[in-house]
DNA sequence: GTTTGACTTCGAGTAGACTCGAACTCATAC
DNA sequence: GTATGAGTTCGAGTCTACTCGAAGTCAAAC
């Protein structure tokens, strides 16, 4: 029986199946990241259940694309009460869908800035004019002036 | 005469042109970010060029990507060095780029994630058959089971 | 001649999300 | 029966990059 098809898991087992550490998955216990209490069986030990790896995995991405801790676990209040919530729910996933798509645009145009300076240096080395490169121009732009 | 088109600027001005807040350009020169050492005025106050706001320009988009301070900063001293150290610069740059097109896959990714729930959460609202929207399933496979 | 505003230095504080370590409890293997 | 390993709680520490505030200087405007 692997740890991925039993039906009960214990934090070791959950910490490697979602690549949380044992000490962050009990930081979000203590968060209320979780949706429902987490069970304990007879030694006081934490128990978990397939659903909840999957719901780790949900937040292992929410927290990895820049959500805030106090966004998933309002986002998990929600889902514990129910029906009824699914509007703010949209909301809260729309909102952070909107951030990721700023970021992933931020992130590339740093990406553009870095690669013309790149492609600078792989001509000028290719061309052993290395001495011709130099300081930034006043506008960032690389054909006048580089660092 | 604007800011823009002045040879010489007050810290304010660069504030101003970068975006970067006077505490903050206080700090990376602390931080040893800029390539050659602040001039100051008579009056012991800092004197920047259009040269410095380019460099500060590039050093913005190196942070908002992730860069560290202090790989910033040798880069920075390598540039200071001048012809010899090209390749190094090279090599600092085109690991950044690697490390930048590594964060934006990861967060495509998220925003996989994200929006398949989007659209669950969508259609539901729309159908009106929100409470058939529940908890993640064990795969995060929001077509069984969702969040 | 004083008020204003922009500047200076310095040290301390903040934020968020972990991350660690100590001291303890159990169950199982040997 | 004891050693090992995995778990427990709790509080404290870490990290990075700012961010703030206090106390002072200085030039120009009024």
């Amino acid at each position: 029986m692997t740890a991925a098809s039993k039906t009960t898991l214990s934090i070791g087992e959950v910490s490697a199946l979602t690549g949380l550490t044992t000490h962050t998955l009990r930081f979000y216990e203590q968060e209320g990241l979780f949706v429902e209490a987490v069970r304990r069986n007879a030694a006081g030990r934490r128990v978990f259940t397939q659903q909840e790896v999957g719901w780790l995995r949900v937040c292992a991405k929410l927290r990895s694309s820049g959500m805030p801790l106090p966004d998933i676990r309002r986002y998990a209040e929600l889902v514990r009460k129910g029906a009824g919530t699914e509007a703010d729910r949209f909301e809260i996933l729309r909102r952070h869908e909107a951030r990721v798509q700023r970021q992933v645009a931020d992130l590339q145009e740093a990406l553009d800035v870095i690669q013309a300076k790149v492609a600078l240096y792989a001509d000028h080395l290719a061309a052993g004019s290395a001495d011709t490169l130099w300081r930034d121009g006043p506008d960032c732009t690389p054909a006048r002036d580089v660092s």
